[in-house]
DNA sequence: CAGCTGTTGCCATGGCAACGGTTC
DNA sequence: GAACCGTTGCCATGGCAACAGCTG
């Protein structure tokens, strides 16, 4: 037993020494030392630590390292100071978007921070990847390739209010940053609605796609689920939406089996396809379909609304997850339903729903390919703030 | 300015002093204290500070506080040590929850627990409280007079029992018929049920209090609503829900209005119950009643989530509040129209949907005294861990 | 000069694990 | 002895306010 954790905690520990070096002047982000060290134990088959005890590891390892806060006003993480990725290790080709801060981890109050034409040699001291980007704007070139890092920026802020509503439900007590600043709501044209939604769409879909792949997440997910009280939410959600039980419970069944295979976007898409199809099909060619296919919608919403209000109640780790999620795809089933509509009307379904059909015509399929745009995120991730 | 500034801040600092005493051996609660403080300025018109400054002020006023965290495993809670209410503080009328912790607070390892007929002088220190129960009998006494504390342990050990309920008796009549047994489950179920969501409601119901009396949330979810596209949400939802764009226009606004007017749950109770009247009124003794209430409870949640939708995609700060109010505001929609229906149809509201009577039987008026129970909270967070 | 902005010190809170005392 | 439990140390993270360097 001791040399079964001692074995584990060697493995641990030459995993550190392997990746990491200690160096001056550079700093790596808490969260992305953590991620790294969640992924190797995944990979592994290693249940983690969380990430306090990760910290007392690391700091037992790697002597003298410091604390630093770093990022924009209002956004600064928690750094690690004094410790980099070694230049060889191979987690430099899973996530390259650490090192451009390199730059600017001297203790800073030195000035040479825009000097695009002088190449100040305080930066020379790392000889990797800080390096690659010696000037302002490659660094910003580089950060800009690395807009990956903000995909999960909503199912952080999600996952934060979930971890944070425990502490409201019984603590009754909490302030928001003070960080009220009115903005007007300008009027926005329909293009620009359109492209607003089409990249909160895309957002959504990258950021679901992460979650969807996140084999912890998707456990976690699982075993959320298998706590909530689908009694209960067939019980009050039969009177208003007097959807029949079985089939109600065979979407339940259906639905955590998808979640279990680990499915993709795309499968994702296609079960919520079918879904659709089965329910509307007693209803094709009549001329009700249309209203059928609203309350179709209408009472799917609702369903999803009480398991997620279930999840809510029960303080769910995965409850993030489920609300990305929901919105995707209550997204989709709206464009599904709106597709259907038009089929069955003869309509196009432009003419059923005006501008969505923009947005719509994205499937999910096309998303799921790898997101590119250079978006830095503005989007969905607050504004950087006026 | 400075003159203004300094004037707060000695009405804030003649408040603790008033209040609060250095005193060795007792402890209290930092959320009391700070909650105390909250009042303190709410009543005063004052705009507070955060626990973390309010946590700098206490120990520049009272200094050498040290730290404890006291509780059951698990959920141990902050506390100031070294000091206590004034006894002939008016707080101590208000919140009679934090004194029995007294008598623990010598740094224990000390031994004197459970000396009944000895009166240790380990606790003659203190003049007030402590001292006033210098047996385990007197402090029981105090104890239970200081009940309202366990209004929250009440409910937790509610829940857990409506939890466990099912499965003690399944096990407890593994030897009955099976027929006994699922019908004797399914009533005590359906009773745990009850209990389960009563135990919830109460707890949303505080939340939501917390927060609708918080200013700096209303200001910043009055923020966050501006920003939202309702053009946007009433695009898409008009399709699917069919509703006329002045009603929801006319909803919208008054919802801006009441938030804010900083309306306190009565008054949000009776705003819900108007909205319902005016909604449902039109079908007033038509058979069609029952119908045209769930298509009402349907739609209003559609648009519930079509606001949340876009309260997170632009990552709204305010998003718990608004989701936190939503569950509420749903339930007690439900409520509300469930008995309308009774009404309408002449069945009791038990028949018109089996148990949630009982439950919905409470209003959020009765839910609206000031719940201070200190409440680990068991409830809502997560379960210690199986 | 006044106004921003990144950084940091001080505080809060919370998870985990170790410790020491109690109970069975 | 084993199991349990309250407490505490060490770590994490995050808000706010003060500071210092920029920028206009």
């Amino acid at each position: 037993m001791c040399v079964s954790i001692g074995h584990v905690f060697s493995i641990q520990l030459q995993w550190l020494l392997d990746n990491y070096e200690t160096a001056e002047g550079v700093s790596l982000p808490r969260s992305s030392l953590y991620n790294h060290y969640l992924r190797h134990c995944q990979e592994h088959k290693l249940d983690p630590v969380n990430a306090a005890s990760f910290g007392k590891l690391i700091r037992s390892v790697f002597m003298g390292l410091r604390t630093r806060r770093l990022g924009t006003r209002g956004n600064s993480k928690y750094h690690y100071y004094g410790i980099r990725l070694k230049p060889d290790s191979p987690l430099n080709r899973l996530q390259e978007d650490t090192q451009y801060m390199a730059m600017r981890q001297q203790p800073v109050h030195q000035k040479p921070r825009y000097r695009p034409a002088q190449k100040t040699d305080s930066l020379g001291e790392s000889g990797s990847h800080g390096s690659l980007h010696s000037t302002p704007e490659q660094a910003m070139a580089a950060q800009s390739q690395h807009h990956q890092q903000y995909i999960g920026t909503l199912t952080q802020a999600i996952r934060n209010f979930a971890k944070s509503l425990e502490g409201w439900l019984t603590n009754a007590m909490s302030d928001f940053p003070q960080q009220v600043i009115q903005t007007k709501v300008g009027v926005v044209s329909a293009f620009a609605q359109t492209l607003r939604r089409y990249t909160s769409l895309n957002h959504l879909a990258q950021a679901a796609r992460a979650v969807l792949q996140n084999t912890s997440q998707i456990n976690q997910m699982l075993s959320d689920l298998n706590r909530v009280d689908f009694a209960n939410v067939q019980e009050q959600a039969s009177w208003v939406c007097q959807c029949e039980e079985g089939v109600v419970q065979r979407l339940e069944q259906d639905f955590k089996l998808t979640l279990q295979q680990q499915s993709s976007l795309d499968q994702w898409a296609s079960w919520l396809d079918n879904v659709v199809t089965q329910v509307l099909k007693q209803h094709a060619g009549s001329p009700s379909f249309p209203k059928a296919a609203r309350q179709f919608l209408l009472k799917w919403s609702f369903y999803s609304s009480m398991v997620i209000r279930d999840l809510t109640l029960r303080s769910a780790a995965s409850f993030g997850s489920f609300h990305l999620i929901r919105l995707l795809y209550d997204e989709y089933m709206f464009y599904l339903v709106e597709h259907r509509v038009a089929e069955a009307t003869g309509e196009t379904p432009i003419a059923v729903m005006g501008e969505f059909n923009d947005l719509a015509s994205l499937s999910l399929t096309l998303l799921d390919k790898d997101g590119n745009c250079c978006d830095p995120g503005g989007i969905v991730r607050r504004e950087p703030r006026a």
